[in-house]
DNA sequence: ATTCGCATTTAGATCGTTCTAAATCGAGAA
DNA sequence: TTCTCGATTTAGAACGATCTAAATGCGAAT
């Protein structure tokens, strides 16, 4: 902003009112007269009038800006998420500060110092691996209304986010439906809630459909990751007819590195990815996946925030998305 | 933030000086003595003072804030591109205002004028399907510096891009050496400067090569218009030999379209992307595809408007980054 | 002892808004 | 005519920083 603003002082003094005067209109109060409001409306229209919420911040304490802050960019979960969050804020004429963490508490903590210098009204948070459960307190500390997302550290808050573990029982009742018996499943190493709901969900759906657990492997949560997993797949003790896959990202490799090795997915094994992401449509053979509807906790976070910006003393609530078995051709029927 | 900040003023009392004072040791200005610099220093952390940016802004006028505007979240590129933008800005302690405009101009333009309100010291656009060439210069009406990115309307001004011509000549001719001569472009309906560049890029290769135009087919910038739209591949008069597709999305969802048709991409009919998008690598047969740097162009985005920014009088330039051909298995030499 | 120059510090105005408390205006009641 | 009351409008002090211009302290030069 080089150019100097158009400030309620010159559209009053246009006006032939008051600079409160003025102030009033801007936030359609209903203490001015209905002419009054029409003449200024019109010379703000004029003068290209833009008011200035920082300055209003300065006074009434309400940035209309909130910040989110997510663990990575490039897995569309999160950018699915965020269209979700920017969708709603927009709709509310709210402002998104966005920020990566790079799932690093150390840059989490500058980020969130940045967000507290802007002053915004409050911050969706999906905490990086690693992050203490004590940050919801230090957050809470600095008044800064909070709302956990898809992962959660420490005593409740807000929280919108999904459920893994029907999730996982729902793919593990398809897979048992299609014949398979013993089951394998691709893991991450990163410990965060999200990973332990899933191996929560997988040891509950073991338990409660009886198929055999043929074992967990560990990849890095990146496409390369899962392709170089597959081997370690097909060598486990107990050969598996299928695979549950922490998500659709690790399935989508895991089905490159079991073509590579060898083993066509689908046909000699049966693949499932979880989150329905985009490209579960685009993999070959297309990706049977649990669709968590990514944009839609967007939207819940989104709206929880807005909720406890408007009550703070709310108790916390959570939110969670149901999921639902989206079968494509990666499981079919076990001849 | 609810919570009542801490301010200068207070920092001031306890360490015993003026507010000015403490105002040059958090702008690390060279004036302050050192000892005393220490010890307010060390007070402001004891306090966990928090500078008021918002505050600070409306003195001189630097919100630390910039705006970008993307035109859909869901497209890989675009939020690759806003990582490269986030990571640098974050770098100069930044702090970056996203918002969507769906491709929509009117949408476009409120998400401005809230930027306008929110003061930030610029904007990184990549602008709406329908951006009128007028939209630059009301910007920079307003004092607002801009960076154009991706797409460009209006007359020139900072701009970071992507070279589409030379990245449809690397595809074509790496066609013409696998053998193919009748090659099929398939673009998309949505007139933007991308559109252009690409089939621009498309006539000049196919003159070039003395490659034969088998036709231009438009689809949805979507995998299901993409999938459609095989069948009217298949049915062109000069049946192609090669497809070179808009970009990546368009590719995938032309092959899953081509194999449902019966035709199996890469062994019947060559296909070929452009921006290597992450997933190209998860496609069946994996996509050859022509890499653009999509975080790169976005760091390139940032550094220009982060040049701008400290000197408003430096003529447009424009930043292109090289793109690089990456062959996987979609485009076999020719039998 | 006085003056000068340099380094350091500071008072006070200012940015553009909102808030509080009080002023003003008309019209109907007394 | 004067008073009261609700409806409008307003002056002036915030908010938390930065800027300008001037003040202060101190050692060296005169």
């Amino acid at each position: 902003m080089q150019q100097k603003r158009v400030t309620l002082e010159e559209i009053a003094q246009a006006a032939g009112v008051s600079r409160a005067t003025v102030s009033l209109v801007v936030r359609k109060s209903p203490l001015v007269a209905g002419h009054t409001r029409e003449r200024v409306e019109q010379i703000m229209a004029q003068m290209d009038y833009v008011r200035d919420i920082g300055a209003a911040r300065l006074r009434n304490r309400s940035s209309q800006t909130i910040g989110v802050i997510v663990p990575n960019l490039v897995n569309s979960f999160f950018t699915e998420f965020l269209s979700g969050v920017e969708e709603v804020m927009a709709r509310d004429d709210r402002v998104v500060l966005l920020a990566n963490s790079h799932d690093d508490p150390r840059r989490q903590d500058e980020i969130l110092q940045r967000f507290r210098g802007h002053g915004v009204d409050g911050v969706i948070l999906c905490p990086a691996v690693g992050t203490g459960p004590e940050l919801p307190g230090r957050i809470a500390g600095w008044g800064m209304p909070l709302v956990q997302a898809l992962r959660e550290v420490g005593p409740p808050t807000d929280f919108a986010g999904a459920d893994y573990i029907t999730a996982v029982g729902l793919a593990m009742r398809h897979l048992v439906e299609q014949g398979h018996r013993r089951v394998a499943f691709l893991s991450v190493s990163a410990r965060t809630s999200a990973r332990e709901e899933r191996l929560t969900g997988y040891a509950r759906a073991l338990a409660e459909t009886g198929v055999e657990d043929a074992g967990i492997v560990e990849a890095d949560l990146t496409w390369e990751g899962a392709a170089q997993s597959a081997a370690q797949i097909l060598a486990l003790h107990t050969r598996p007819d299928a695979v549950l896959c922490f998500n659709d990202v690790l399935a989508a490799g895991l089905m490159a590195g079991l073509r590579r090795a060898g083993c066509e997915p689908g046909r000699d094994l049966a693949v499932v990815g979880l989150d329905d992401l985009p490209l579960a449509e685009l993999t070959y053979p297309p990706l049977t996946s649990v669709a968590m509807d990514a944009p839609g906790i967007g939207r819940k976070a989104a709206r929880l925030l807005a909720r406890r910006l408007a009550d703070d003393a709310a108790p916390p609530e959570r939110d969670i998305v149901v999921p639902r078995l989206v079968v494509r051709d990666s499981s079919p029927q076990k001849v």
